[in-house]
DNA sequence: TTCCTAATTTAAGCACTGTTCAGATTTGCC
DNA sequence: GGCAAATCTGAACAGTGCTTAAATTAGGAA
């Protein structure tokens, strides 16, 4: 199925269609944007039939799974550098969100498409619940330095969700006109993001604080 | 265009296809979800031709506009009733957040129609800002209320976008599995919004509180 | 009434989509 | 070499958004 010795002709059309499906996909995404992405534009893309992805997925949905997939690692690793970077103390969590909602920016059609399946599942995948570099952690562990109690799991758990919550629905409006006097007002994007984000304060507010 | 008498016979095929078309987009929405929502089909449910209702909306986007100004319509409705009956004080934010999200869960189909036509228009319907019925009026004076400056317009308006873009992160996750055992732990699906509310604090944090 | 114009609807068609299926091709393995 | 499984193609089906030309209808003017 691939190509043992150096210097193997490749093994058949193209070897490894799978991932040649999910790249031509992501270049459409990013070129054309979502409304871009059929079945039949990225075989076209990899150079191959209408017919030939059904080998390698099993519906549409399976595909813009895939690409989701690589979406959510990558907002993971956002997460993560950004956690990394920032200085520790409380605009750790303000720095996790304004991350997470340049993510959604630098990537809007990825980002399209990760909720667009994460709707259809109603679910967000499991990726983000590692306990090494899933997101989910990431924040939780931030929550902790920034005043959260480890012992109080549903109160964690419920900051969590409020700051997801938060950074989503800030991510989907950012770019809403609606919003382009306050970016002015408050000196340009990212000071927006970071006084919406005090605004909503997601530090948790916990029982014993 | 419309009978003009008692008892007259309709004008034409429809007398009012316009309407007619938006109601068969409604209905089909509410019972086969968004992905049932074609044009073709909505023609087919206003019995009339695939072509018919090109001759009332440009386009498709044109028609799910319509869909989706009816729905903004409703969460304005919604959003002032909730605020009527609530009574006056700290937890009116949070049953208009609750009452937002509510609305959203009640009618997914319709809450993604509208949201997908506003991240089209990057922009959310004026509607929103009517002075009157208008939902931001309605947020803004009930933070007002509950503490803002009504004299801080920025600070205000930072309020009003943080408590929507709250309400609409929390209203496009809370029918995630990863909530569930939030929602059993809390006792039911409304302590669970209003838990995460609390959490996120939608009251105004202003200079001059 | 009759005639004309403008609005409305239809039928047919184009290019595209997701998906399936039968047949051809290639692969790794015995 | 031969074989079964995996992979790819070509053709097809039903469905889509949308356009165009022709038919129908309505309301007003003569």
């Amino acid at each position: 199925m691939r190509e043992s010795e150096s210097g193997g002709r490749r093994p058949y059309h193209h070897g490894d269609l799978h991932r040649a499906l999910v790249d031509a996909a992501r270049a459409l995404l990013e070129a054309e944007g979502p409304g871009a992405l059929s079945m039949r534009a990225v075989a076209r893309g990899a150079g191959v039939s209408p017919a030939a992805p059904y080998h390698h997925f099993k519906d549409k949905d399976e595909l813009m799974g895939a690409v989701a997939h690589e979406g959510w690692l990558m907002l993971d690793a956002a997460l993560a550098r950004a956690r990394d970077e920032a200085p520790a103390g409380r605009g750790r969590i303000t720095a996790l969100g304004v991350a997470y909602v340049c993510f959604a920016i630098d990537h809007p059609a990825l980002y399209r498409v990760m909720y667009d399946h994460a709707r259809d599942q109603e679910s967000l995948p499991d990726q983000l619940h590692e306990p090494e570099q899933g997101a989910f952690a990431t924040v939780r562990r931030t929550l902790v330095e920034v005043g959260g109690d480890p012992d109080a799991r549903i109160e964690l758990e419920l900051a969590t969700a409020a700051a997801w919550c938060a950074a989503h629905g800030l991510a989907e409006m950012a770019g809403f006109k609606q919003f382009d006097h306050l970016k002015d007002a408050l000196g340009g994007e990212k000071p927006f993001l970071r006084a919406v984000f005090d605004q909503m304060g997601l530090f948790p507010r916990m029982s014993g604080r």
